[in-house]
DNA sequence: GACAATAATATTGTTGGACAATTTTGAGGC
DNA sequence: GCCTCAAAATTGTCCAACAATATTATTGTC
């Protein structure tokens, strides 16, 4: 579940630090539209300037910084714009009509729904972002397109940025969405493609409202 | 057309030695499962080895290059499996039922594609594979998506990788594409979006058919 | 001669300090 | 208040060194 303990003890300092601080930037540490420091990172990380310059520049590829020559790596402020773009993305790949073609195993995506809606009951908002993601990855990962699914991945950390500038998340959002993953997970387990592809387009496009309302809010 | 040539010369060494490294994976200067060392390259364009980790930690986000810890970076060797993948993410953002929602402007697209068929006949493929590209981003861009066009943008880079194990590319792909690419602006003209998403169907399936052929024949 | 263990070498990972290039900030002057 | 220009802060790049790891060469053994 959480990165940092997955990764390897002997890996290198590097990647370990390019972890860390994507979490705490998803955990708004770091602000959006605030500004990553080289000397300051370096101090409170204890490490050379030179890593934290390649951390920043790995995270900048990534897209979880906006980089500039001279001027340094700042949280990107995603705007409303950039939250429909994600959604148009995500209903590409998740919805389109070459999604599940290749029918995931209802089992598996059922097992992960049974735990999200337990961390959902429970108001573990960190867990059940992880898997809300979890569930989407996998639906999408049982086509067995590494490129598709490295793409959902890289939609689903933007999302995270995006729902940083909405600052009432309260979790309704999710407390809806066990309802919707629940449509999905019974389409899968009838065997249903079509009608799966249906619920979760209704389902990307519930969320997407929601969280739009929610950043809109956050601009008055 | 040379993203060198596109670049401010106030532009950062770093961010040179970026587009030149990659510009010279793509023209096979560095082959693929070659080694990236970073010494050598250092030494060889006069900079600090410093600069050379940060390029090759950018090409390595962009896919560019394999990372490994204390391994160092190699071109990747592209498979006939990735091959397909990208072909089969090709057709989802360029011919799925979303693509040319938003109808391309066909004036546009017919001039890149005159281009292309002028540097086709000239044999100038260099110049042909660029206008290709700008082809279908400029198809893509139609839509609006940042994401998607980046997403495209980097599948495009992904396949010139594929092309480096492809030893015998003779050109026929192309000129096969400038028919093909015909076909795709007529229906544009025609304003039959449907048309044209067919149309450019039947093209990604032809050149992923050809790319494969001649990969297959380089691995005996 | 083939094979495993070990030593030597090559390569990457990280540090510190230094200085140049550029942007941002601040202080006057109008 | 706004512009100009100096001062400060920040990033870009270099050098030299050493530690950590991987690769290669060299043994020693059977």
């Amino acid at each position: 579940m959480d990165a940092l303990h997955a990764l390897d003890h002997r890996a290198t300092i590097t990647q370990r630090l390019a972890v860390q601080i994507s979490q705490r930037i998803f955990a708004g540490d770091y602000p959006p539209g605030g500004a990553l420091r080289e000397v300051e990172l370096a101090a409170h990380y204890d490490v050379s300037r030179h890593v934290i310059r390649e951390v920043l520049r790995t995270l900048a590829a990534d897209g979880l910084v906006d980089y500039a020559s001279f001027r340094g790596a700042r949280v990107p402020v995603l705007s409303i714009a950039d939250a429909r773009d994600i959604y148009r993305a995500r209903r590409l790949v998740e919805s389109g009509d070459e999604a599940m073609s290749v029918l995931p195993d209802a089992s598996l995506i059922g097992g992960i729904h049974r735990k999200f809606a337990k961390a959902v009951k429970a108001a573990d908002w960190e867990l059940a972002f992880d898997l809300d993601v979890a569930f989407h990855e996998a639906i999408v990962g049982a086509a067995g397109s590494a490129r598709m699914s490295a793409w959902l991945a890289g939609l689903l950390k933007d999302l995270r940025l995006a729902h940083l500038v909405a600052p009432s998340f309260n979790g309704q959002a999710f407390i809806d969405s066990v309802a919707q993953h629940g449509e999905i997970v019974a389409a899968l387990e009838a065997n249903d493609a079509a009608r799966a592809r249906k619920a979760m387009k209704r389902h990307l496009d519930a969320a997407e409202c929601a969280l739009i309302e929610d950043m809109a809010r956050s601009q008055n």
